[in-house]
DNA sequence: CGGGATCCCCTACGATACTG
DNA sequence: CAGTATCGTAGGGGATCCCG
């Protein structure tokens, strides 16, 4: 049989299933910086919990999306890595971070506080001190 | 007090703070292809119930993001537009739909069906039948 | 250090029915 | 046609303890 196994409105959603979750962006985007241990990300995404952030890694493995090495020694040593495929979606991931940065502004001014900004993002504007 | 009222880890949160609803980017999908009423959007979007529609709408339209008109009149009739602000999003949904079209087509080959395709992306590559 | 295993809560979401 | 109101539920997500 050739039917569709698989149905979508639209591809949209197809990405949702498998970026959507409340943490995979922002992992992601840690990850468009380099490579991170476990105890970094945890660092970077004050709180996510390590149930959380195993789960979400986890799944972004299983998508082909993050590569998990492990290295066999102890203490443990594991780190995470965007493959080849994963990193197609950095654009993207940097156009949400853009635009995040621009609606904060706009809706907090400055009274908001982005603890960790890219140089990228930096650059929109110089507003000397 | 100038203290910062809202802390975000990255601007990506910011982002997902008002974006990451469950439909709110499939709808905004459907509205950069222009205005929509709520009919229209239910027979897109299927699956999604009239009270989540409403709801996500209604956020979606207090984040400034999408705009409500009602025309008073009997039966009813509302429409749903992005805003000049909300514009400024297209160019991220739409790089949403291409990735997922292509993660699709990656995950389940010929055995997926995208029911809405826009013209755009179907333009990726022109394989004759 | 990284991460399983458990328990539990809560809210996002769905189904249904009703109104202007 | 567009939108409430109500109720019920699954599972996303947190806290905690334990293990190699």
């Amino acid at each position: 049989m050739q039917e569709p196994i698989k149905i979508y409105n639209t591809a949209v959603e197809a990405f949702l299933e498998v970026i959507g979750g409340k943490w995979k962006p922002v992992i992601l985007f840690h990850l468009t910086f380099g490579k991170k241990r476990n105890g970094e990300l945890m660092r970077l995404m004050s709180g996510v919990t390590q149930k959380m952030l195993t789960q979400q890694l986890g799944e972004l493995v299983e998508a082909g999306i993050v590569a998990r090495i492990s290295y066999n020694q102890v203490p443990p040593k594991v780190e995470y890595e965007l493959t080849e495929y994963g990193w197609s979606l950095k654009e993207l991931l940097h156009l949400m971070c853009r635009w995040g940065d621009i609606h904060a502004e706009r809706v907090y001014g400055d009274k908001v506080s982005i603890l960790f900004t890219p140089p990228q993002v930096e650059d929109k504007e110089n507003t000397g001190p």
